[in-house]
DNA sequence: CCATGAAATGAATCTAGATTCATTCGCAGT
DNA sequence: ACTGCGAATGAATCTAGATTCATTTCATGG
């Protein structure tokens, strides 16, 4: 706001995002080969290829990195949901659908962070923690939206929008969850696109489910 | 097999279950009151009116008395659920929803066990995690076969049998995982009677809808 | 070529807990 | 009352990391 004047500063502060990005590109590779738990400060520095002492430099400690890992997903989350949407026209079904396998595809690509959301609860700080729940909710905002447009058109059969959103949440963070047991089973995308079906089929009721029967799986009726 | 003719060997055995019950109930209260990661041995040897080193007397190590919270859930579930689904007859639409509820009743009461499966990956070693993996596998197996026996009667119309039975056991956990959300807007009877009727709705073909009316929710058809 | 300060290092320090074990307690059998 | 032994204690020890900071390296401007 006030420093953009200065060039010198604004070529640290590049340099300084670009650590700060290596720190947490190493940060991903480590949980992805060896688990969330594998990160200590040592072997975030020799994953990255520095010493402990810089990873104070650029985070306040293990705590906020974690948090911008964190907050990393949660971010991509906000971006390509909505932009997924929003490509996909107005209908609330293809919309809730575009968001599903975007939501699908953030997933498989930062599995890791994901599944740090449901367990950094211990290094994490009370706010950082609170700041995850506020982050989420408006990650599902939009979802929560087609679910609500789709009910007044009539397209969705809604039990409870609260509830139901966050369901089709979850069937995509299994991905993540249950990665151990769905690898073997399916590709990202046939688990996308599995899932699509069966949350729509979940609330579209049956007079819609001609029109929807492509995003609706093989038997289609 | 071979000591129970020994009198003063079954007192003692009698004993030692009673106090391993005490550390289990210790801990399960501790971790509803503070959290999962506020289980250390001192606040558990605390809570349970103990001190630390008696502990170690009941269970090899942290690791062990952790391992031993899952397998309770795990065989609760195991035990509750077939229970459950045998209590409602032959019909699988309503064996299924025998199922979701007891899985929510058990969920409910062990909500911290079941959080603890996500998290406790770091703390538990690799043949604990597999033994819990392979558990949470065959505690499905009842689900898995209600979903199949409906698929060959016509009352389901199953995508992949394996991902969708994974997913209504997600459904249920999410009570667990997802408590500071639901807690505040759903009681474990509605949360319980709401995920029944959305496993069901995407499950249950239209045709099949008007039979099973009453399970699918308000506007039913 | 030097002075200056930011960037980087990594050994030393701290901390939170888990684990051990020498000691004490309490009771059953004599 | 006394002996022996499993039960119980909790202070001392160990361990795994996180965090600090005195020191060194590097780049830049003069």
């Amino acid at each position: 706001m006030s420093i953009d004047t200065d060039p010198a500063e604004a070529a640290r502060q590049a340099r300084a995002e670009q650590r700060s990005a290596q720190l947490l590109e190493a940060a991903a590779r480590l949980m992805d080969r060896d688990g969330p738990e594998s990160v200590s400060m040592q072997s975030l520095a020799t994953e990255a290829g520095v010493s402990v002492g810089l990873i104070y430099r650029y985070f306040g400690g293990k705590d906020e990195l974690l948090l911008a890992v964190i907050l990393n997903v949660l971010d991509a989350f906000g971006t390509e949901v909505p932009k997924a949407m929003d490509e996909a026209g107005e209908d609330p079904v293809h919309r809730l659908a575009a968001g599903v396998r975007a939501l699908c595809e953030v997933i498989d690509d930062q599995r890791y962070a994901v599944v740090l959301t449901y367990r950094a609860t211990k290094q994490l700080s009370p706010e950082g923690r609170h700041r995850i729940m506020e982050l989420e909710l408006s990650t599902m905002e939009p979802l929560r939206e087609a679910l609500r447009a789709g009910q007044k058109s009539g397209a969705f059969e809604v039990i409870d929008v609260d509830l139901e959103t966050y369901n089709v949440l979850l069937l995509t963070h299994s991905w993540a969850l249950k990665h151990w047991y769905y690898e073997r089973r399916y590709t990202v995308e046939e688990f996308a696109t599995m899932q699509t079906a069966i949350a729509l089929r979940a609330l579209i009721p049956p007079r819609q489910r001609r029109k929807y029967a492509a995003l609706l799986g093989n038997a289609g009726a």
